[in-house]
DNA sequence: ACGCTCACG
DNA sequence: GACGTACGTGAGCGTA
């Protein structure tokens, strides 16, 4: 019964992209019940596919209709120019997941789906267009696009799907001012801010329409531009010349794509009810599966809706299968996959590499899964024999593709705004991809949902997010890999081993997405996850890649110097006990201290041994040196170790920098911390121990930038608990200690003592950590009896605090909870304990929303400084929880200084207005610790 | 592997 | 009435 296509037939092109927008911006958003996945736009799109369906009748129906979707972000026009569509806005990200959906409903309904990759709908439907009237039937675009009016004519029109409106020849005429067939040297002209075509600058439609209706095209124009009279029109098209040539070919449609498929397979059919019907159930739709089974003649199927997440099990399982995983070990076969990528519209990704510090560690392979079950790994590296093969063990295993090949077929995908890769820290692959040169954008990270959501409830590894989700065990890497001194790196495991176990990993992270994607709105985190979380991935990876510059010979004359110092103590430490014994022990020093000196005061640890925290040898070196001497060495020895010593070995020899790595999910509060090497406690409280900050310094000709907020911490206490004379204090910039101290002991602020006002400061940090009459007595070394009456006096004076406190503790044993200003949410599970849990509960539950709060505010400005720094010669190094550290050229110092601090001080706008003004002190010098 | 101690905010 | 406590981290060392 086919037909071919020809005089009388009638083509319909619909516009998928702007049904799908339309769909979205139409509908309130709408989540599927059994597992919230959205589906408003899912819904709307559906909608109009069936109205337009039953639009249908008549002699003007069609014979033959397509919806053309645009595929993949990069085409033609972005290698023409880099900036086309470039401020185009994201697509928002309930509606990415559901793109796929709608090309199944467009199925369902039996209608032909067409999308090519690297081409827009548009130049799809002019193709179409130009076949269809060549073949002398009829075309009716469904579309309001103004782009697409080139086409109309010669038996081309469009319809504006929502006022129903036909546009012929007089309609184009009518917007452009021209015939269709110079609409493109109009838009060539006038350009689009929509899609960022430059065009000639102060030139509109009018004006376009006006000069070539006057010189007929495009070309005779600029040609002629010299006779133009008024002389500012004539100059734009003179100096814009290549600017609006450029213009045109952007707008200029394609109509001589080669398509993979014809005319005559567009074919109007009626659609298959059961598929229509199965894909309505799976959606959920209940009104829409009804009216439209009504419409059909057919019995609805019962939708079934769960009424709470909680009823509903686990999303029907597929089970983890690893002989379903696929080694690709070609191009074809990677091919595959990419395509499935696209159709798709979004990917998990994770990659294998000879070890854990990327900044360092090579490519061995990389995992991908599209859907639950099936993954696959592309091995790269693998090396042919095991590590104990004394003879060519470094040839290459046989059956892998060549690296810059894959690299070169999967950065399009991994590239691509159009495709969502999926990562489990994500970082990590980031930076291995980054140093392959690929870009990975835009991405979702499941750690970082998981920390979004379940903070404070359990760590954000894959393990335990898998055991405790997807109820699976991943496979273990320790038998893989070995341990101790025969552990291998995985370019030595053989691939069939690295198969199963790489590729697993991308599956249970494409799972773990699938859950926690929809309940990110559930748990109200989206905003936390996409604001505070999320964008701080491609920050630090740049800022980890950037890393500090330490001078290896500071630290190695330090660590001699450190050396001798301790070999004196060593020695008079050894004389003092009467005998030779380890000095770095604990148990052994309590021992000559506890039992062969009898000092008294000596407490023992929960393991039995004697305790020698600082505090109590600091009481004991009045009584005698040797307690004193212990610290000292200590100190030293602490000093030698963890920084001269060790800070060395992290000297990348690459780079010549250290790279330090940030866990964005480690801190429950919201904060980072640092690793390998941590650089968030490099010392400062004592001098020797600041001099290592000397080590710290800038290349010649910059300058190391520090800018820490002053008093962030109390300065959000007294907004949260809206303290007014600590708001006054700040906003008069009166020394906040000194103020609580004069308020709490009524003493005048001329009159205050440094030893009053260190009791204040010690009650203000107190406060912040849930203060307690014991913590405060033993911080200031007081009677327990005088610490609680301060705190007593405290209160107060500052009702609003104590309320705070009593608000925050009762708020988190209601909801298991508390959270930041951002809505940051930490949980609090052990809020409701029993016993000596409860007080640390307690004192957690008050510090979190203080602590967490000041993270968020500088999370929110980490975001934003590498787009206000841009244009200057600066980098951002390091934070360090209230502060941020710069290397700078030096003639841009000020600059730099001047732009980071407004955006430190402005970080919570808009989101919260603080009562109490942000403060941002600076420091510059050529080290760390001039710059402080 | 774990506890102790100590570096930072 | 006793208990055991300042909040949040990471690293190096000694000891099991």
């Amino acid at each position: 019964m086919t037909t071919q296509f020809g005089k009388g037939c009638h083509l319909h092109l619909i516009d998928g992209s702007a049904f799908i927008f339309r769909a979205y911006h139409a509908l309130p958003p709408l989540t599927r019940k059994s597992d919230g996945m959205p589906v408003g736009a899912v819904s709307g799109f559906v909608n109009m596919l069936q109205r337009y369906v039953e639009g249908n009748s008549g002699p003007d129906a069609p014979t033959h209709v397509a919806v053309i979707f645009d595929k993949g972000s990069h085409t033609f026009r972005n290698d023409l120019y880099d900036q086309y569509k470039a401020n185009r806005e994201a697509m928002p990200e309930d509606l990415r997941p559901q793109i796929p959906l709608t090309r199944d409903a467009t199925r369902a309904f039996n209608i032909a789906c067409e999308e090519i990759e690297g081409f827009e709908a548009d130049d799809i439907m002019a193709t179409l267009a130009h076949q269809a009237r060549d073949a002398g039937g009829r075309v009716t675009i469904l579309s309001s696009d103004k782009d697409l009016m080139q086409l109309v004519g010669d038996g081309v029109e469009m319809l504006d799907p929502m006022k129903n409106k036909r546009i012929d020849r007089d309609g184009v005429l009518e917007k452009f001012g021209v015939a269709p067939e110079r609409v493109v040297d109009v838009q060539a002209l006038a350009g689009d801010s929509v899609d960022n075509v430059p065009g000639a600058p102060g030139i509109g439609i009018k004006t376009a329409a006006l000069l070539i209706n006057e010189y007929g095209d495009l070309e005779s124009l600029l040609d002629r531009a010299q006779e133009i009279k008024q002389p500012k029109r004539r100059q734009t098209l003179i100096d814009h010349r290549a600017q609006i040539e450029l213009s045109k070919q952007l707008v200029q449609l394609d109509c001589d794509m080669e398509l993979p498929f014809t005319l005559d397979d567009l074919e109007v059919k009626d659609p298959v009810v059961d598929d229509l019907m199965a894909f309505l159930t799976e959606m959920e739709f209940r009104t829409v599966t009804k009216r439209i089974a009504d419409k059909l003649g057919v019995e609805a199927p019962v939708v079934e809706v769960a009424t709470s997440a909680e009823e509903v099990a686990a999303p029907e399982a597929v089970p983890f299968d690893a002989d379903k995983y696929e080694c690709v070990r070609d191009a074809a076969a990677l091919q595959v996959w990419i395509d499935r990528i696209w159709e798709r519209g979004y990917v998990a990704v994770d990659t294998e590499t000879t070890g854990l510090n990327e900044m360092v560690v090579d490519l061995v392979g990389i995992s991908l899964c599209v859907e639950a079950g099936q993954a696959c790994y592309v091995p790269l590296a693998h090396k042919a024999a095991p590590a104990d093969d004394l003879f060519g063990s470094d040839d290459m295993a046989d059956g892998q593709m060549d690296m810059d090949t894959c690299l070169d077929l999967l950065r399009p995908v991994l590239e691509s705004d159009a495709v969502m890769k999926i990562g489990q820290n994500m970082k990590y692959d980031a930076k291995i991809f980054a140093r392959y040169g690929v870009a990975v954008a835009p991405i979702d990270d499941t750690m970082l949902m998981s920390y979004a959501m379940n903070a404070g409830l359990h760590n954000h590894g894959m393990d335990t997010l898998s055991d405790r989700y997807l109820g699976h065990t991943p496979i273990p890497i320790k038998p893989l890999l070995g341990t101790g001194k025969s552990a291998i790196t995985f370019d030595r495991v053989p691939i069939d081993q690295a198969v199963p176990y790489a590729a697993e990993d991308a599956d249970i992270t494409l799972r773990l997405w699938q859950q926690f994607k929809p309940q990110l709105h559930v748990k109200q985190v989206t905003t936390v996850y996409e604001t505070l979380e999320r964008p701080l991935v491609p920050v630090l990876a740049q800022m980890e890649r950037n890393g500090i510059k330490v001078d290896r010979d500071t630290l190695s004359r330090m660590s001699n110097a450190f050396a001798q110092k301790m070999a004196g103590l060593e020695a008079e430490l050894y004389q003092l006990a009467g005998h030779e014994f380890n000095v770095q022990a604990p148990a052994q020093v309590g021992k000559i201290l506890f039992e062969e000196m009898g000092l008294e005061g000596g407490k023992k640890t929960k393991t039995g041994q004697w305790s020698t925290p600082a505090d109590v040898l600091e009481d004991l070196a009045t009584e005698h040196d040797f307690a004193g001497r212990i610290l000292d060495y200590r100190q030293l020895a602490k000093l030698k170790s963890t920084y001269t010593d060790a800070l060395q070995e992290h000297v990348n020899p690459d780079t010549g920098r250290v790279h330090t790595s940030y866990s964005i999910a480690g801190a429950n509060t919201g904060r980072l911390a640092s690793t390998d090497p941590n650089l968030q406690n490099i010392p400062i409280r004592t001098e020797e121990g600041r001099r290592i900050r000397e080590a710290f310094v800038a290349e010649p000709g910059k300058v190391i930038v520090a800018l820490d907020y002053s008093q962030i911490e109390l300065r959000i206490l007294a907004h949260i608990a809206g303290i007014d004379a600590l708001k006054q204090a700040f906003l008069d910039g009166i020394d906040i200690h000194a103020m609580t101290a004069s308020e709490m002991f009524d003493v005048p602020l001329d009159e205050m003592t440094p030893e009053v006002r260190r009791q204040a400061k010690a009650i203000n940090f107190g406060v912040i950590y849930g203060i307690s009459g014991f913590g405060l007595a033993r911080n200031l070394r007081i009677p327990r009896g005088e610490a609680q009456g301060f705190i007593d006096r405290y209160f107060e004076r500052f009702p609003g605090i104590r309320k705070y406190m009593d608000d925050t503790v009762s708020f988190a044993k209601e909801h298991g909870y508390v959270q930041t200003l951002f809505g940051r949410k930490i949980n609090t599970p052990e809020i409701n304990a029993k016993g000596p849990h409860a007080g640390f509960a307690k004192r957690a539950a008050i510090n979190a929303p203080i602590q967490g709060t000041a993270a968020d505010v500088i999370r929110r400005a980490m975001v934003r400084m590498p787009d206000a720094i841009a244009d200057m010669p600066a980098k951002m190094l390091l934070q360090v929880h209230d502060e941020l550290l710069f290397e700078v050229e030096t003639g841009a110092v000020e600059d730099l200084i001047g732009t980071a601090r407004e955006v430190m001080e402005n970080a919570s706008d808009p989101a919260v207005r603080l009562d109490v003004k942000l403060a941002v002190d600076a420091g510059q010098g050529a080290n760390w610790a001039e710059a402080h």
